[in-house]
DNA sequence: TGCCAGGCCCTCTTTAGGGCCTT
């Protein structure tokens, strides 16, 4: 199975187009359902992190501060992911504040985005609801550090997606769950969600 | 003055409204 980047972004604010930046970023590489690989680094964007941002992820002016430049940490990210495909616990979130602090340090993006809340709300319609914390407990998936921190936000996605591809292929019978698969799953009609993965199961054996 | 994200998705909908999800 081809490796997929999972990202998660602390940031000062919902929207980088609201002003907000990133102050930390981690990914993670999951294959064949185990991470590879892991990056993470607080990032310095020169700018103050809220004292509400701080109480949820206990991330300080003084960390941010002592913090590589935002510009610096965002190349070497991208030099990480490379052009492999990325997944985020909602994908449009992080998207945007990965395309955005690429722009900025002149690096371009393009990797698609699948998204795990997407995933969820068609793979698991009787959760409880679809936050990442209660995915992993409803999963009984096993928690990572310190929630709100970057990588452990984004270990636990990973481990969320290796949960959903190993369901989609023993309840689904989806021989190869890709990530061309999770994007055409996520964009999918609730309706039929069940008649794409038939198409993509593998023929039962007599 | 008052507002300030935005895409997805459900429903008491479709010429709309509001909750979810991320920080």
């Amino acid at each position: 199975m081809s490796p997929i980047a999972v990202i998660d972004f602390e940031t000062t604010g919902i929207s980088p187009g609201q002003g907000a930046r990133a102050t930390e970023v981690a990914i993670v590489l999951l294959e064949g359902g185990r991470v590879v690989d892991r990056f993470q680094s607080l990032m310095n964007a020169g700018v103050h992190v809220p004292h509400f941002i701080t109480q949820l992820t206990g991330i300080t002016n003084a960390m941010v501060a002592a913090a590589p430049p935002a510009e610096r940490v965002m190349a070497d990210a991208a030099r990480f992911v490379g052009d492999l495909p990325m997944v985020a616990h909602n994908a449009a979130f992080d998207r945007k504040f990965w395309q955005a602090e690429l722009a900025r340090a002149e690096v371009q993006a393009a990797q698609p985005f699948a998204c795990t809340v997407l995933l969820s709300r068609r793979l698991y319609p009787h959760a409880p609801n679809h936050k990442l914390g209660s995915l992993v407990d409803f999963h009984r998936l096993p928690r990572f550090g310190q929630a709100h921190r970057a990588l452990a936000d984004a270990e636990m996605a990973a481990a969320l997606l290796a949960h959903m591809q190993h369901d989609l292929r023993q309840r689904w019978r989806v021989a190869c769950p890709e990530h061309t698969l999770l994007m055409a799953l996520q964009r999918c009609a609730k309706p039929a969600v069940a008649a794409l993965l038939a198409r993509h199961a593998e023929p039962a054996t007599a």
